[in-house]
DNA sequence: TTGTATGCGTTATCAA
DNA sequence: TTGATAACGCATACAA
């Protein structure tokens, strides 16, 4: 097993000193055109690369952004880290993912990973567990510690950091309005408990849809699950179990699994999509277009939203140290995506 | 911005040796109970963590691996993933992952940040681009430097290196036999064309089980693609061209959205999944389980491949340098799961 | 029981 | 024009 060639290796092997072939391979003026040649050459040869763990060291600065994701399933998640990787690049930023598979133990555990040298900063995606237990400690530890952290899509008010979000209220409020334009009156929703903050407020979003054009809110007519990322037995069966019997004429979901079972069993008791009952999901995911009926969705542009946590990143990157601290939070538009689910206006 | 503790800093603040604090901290006997319990109360009130990158360039070891695949967006990715990372976590390692989009560059770039220092060894599935290219240089660099390489999943055979594979040929088969077995006999198969050595071996498992069943193989009823990850408009077509007008009553595809795509086109004529025609596809995604009608899949056992692509890579890394260079190639088995869009076998 | 010195690979400063 | 030295944060062999 060969070692990897270092300064000190090439140094030996041209009888130089160390500091003489670092600073050839900077190009820098000190060094005469021939040992800078005849240095550079050999590095080229032997495909010399230098230490960046040594790099990192020495700067105390990795040039690295570290993302922690829930899963990676989702479509979503995917065009947002191809924004982040896209700002990255502009700026001389490398990328490093890890996922929390949504368990709390183990986001923790990647963030001090990452803390601990791998990374000069976060961007961050709560895992639902997380959320759940209310802890957000490893968070503010991070931050404490000076390393800079951006919050996007489950995001905690509470926490003192840049944050990116949708507009979830705007988003779900335009997806009903959709429903309400075609015609529809009697819309359920399916959405999720309202500790997950997106669940909440596209429930709001619902709401305040309704109300603009004078439809009551029906209690029964709202079903918040438990899950988010995946809907098991258990959560088809709720959903089952809600649409029964159940005098509607449009579903709002707030994401493309809830919308894709519903649609099954609204199906199954021999409902038309869209004509009997229209759906609209918030959705970035691969199912809503191959689904039958494909489904009419509020996307979310995940890429802009990669873009921009980065950019509050690498901004904070890069300020001078003594500058004020000062968070903002971003908003990306969400936009309507018509497809099968869903009639036509007049 | 407060700094983070570093020994040095406790080491001053406690008026002791940087040494004693280290050697405190990892419970050594030289240190006397009192200074230790001192040091160590110090270092926990202020949540001292060591500094890993130090740590890597001390030992020249990171425990960590690098796992560069093409897309995530696929479920199989995300399955591989959480078995590489259960492992990795048995034997203490840590798990780094960056995405090459299918792109060769980025791939290469990936390589080269995480070759030079952040990790031990790499899992990589190529890039579509990469092979295509039919360039390997930056993988026989890393492994020429001593870095262990473990492939999976989209393999090369002349790299020297572990690898981990479904049998290709031997899951086509099964699934073929499978649809000969419901009563098929005019069975297509849509794939991939040649250089995608999955594709390739697929095709191969088609042909033998049409032969073990004596159905000749007819050239018309086996369409190439070049496209792997997506069916865009174009594959779309050519799949809708490909079934138009054929006379078939069986039709096995490498991958869900191919098997989706001809869901569709062949619903859209007329034809009903599976009475006229059954479907059996490759795949691990969450397509198959939520199309209507769902579809019976030959499933790859992701999380073992995973599992089993971090233990040749933990091997080698953790055998004693002078050991000979051996490679393996492990198989991981296939499964077939029955779903809606086969028949019964009676 | 504690501390000093050295090295991991690099760069920056200063001396030769 | 080149080289020696210190430093980044840590661990360890050796000296005190």
């Amino acid at each position: 097993m060969k070692r990897k060639l270092t300064l000190k290796l090439i140094a030996k092997e041209l009888d130089v000193s160390i500091s003489t072939v670092s600073k050839a391979l900077r190009d820098s003026a000190e060094i005469s055109e021939d040992t800078r040649q005849k240095i550079k050459a050999f590095a080229k040869l032997y495909n010399y690369k230098p230490n960046n763990i040594a790099l990192s060291l020495k700067n105390r600065k990795t040039r690295t952004i570290g993302i922690i994701i829930p899963q990676i399933v989702h479509h979503f998640f995917t065009t947002v880290i191809r924004g982040i990787e896209q700002m990255a690049r502009e700026h001389n930023y490398n990328v490093i993912i890890t996922l929390s598979n949504n368990d709390f133990d183990k986001e923790v555990l990647n963030m001090e990973l990452l803390a601990n040298g791998s990374t000069d900063g976060f961007i961050v995606s709560l895992a639902k567990e997380t959320l759940h237990k209310d802890d957000f400690r490893h968070l503010t530890e991070a931050i404490d510690q000076g390393m800079p952290v951006v919050m996007f899509d489950r995001i905690v008010d509470e926490i003192p950091c840049d944050k990116v979000m949708i507009d979830d209220r705007e988003g779900a409020k335009m997806g009903v309005m959709h429903l309400l334009k075609t015609g529809c009156r009697k819309i359920a929703i399916i959405t999720t408990k309202d500790y997950v903050t997106i669940g909440k407020l596209r429930t709001k979003g619902y709401i305040e849809a309704l109300e603009s054009y004078g439809v009551k809110v029906e209690k029964d007519f709202i079903l918040k699950l438990d899950t988010i990322d995946h809907c098991g037995d258990d959560c088809s069966a709720k959903i089952k179990n809600f649409l029964k019997d159940k005098d509607i004429d449009g579903v709002f979901t707030v994401n493309e699994l809830f919308a894709v079972t519903a649609a099954k069993h609204l199906t199954a008791i021999g409902k038309n999509i869209p004509n009997d009952v229209s759906i609209v999901s918030f959705s970035d995911g691969e199912l809503s277009q191959h689904f039958i009926p494909s489904l009419t969705t509020v996307s979310q542009h995940g890429e802009l939203m990669g873009r921009k946590a980065a950019e509050l990143l690498i901004n904070k990157l890069e300020r001078p140290e003594e500058e004020v601290e000062e968070y903002t939070t971003a908003y990306i538009d969400t936009s309507l995506i018509e497809r099968e689910s869903t009639k036509k206006i007049k």
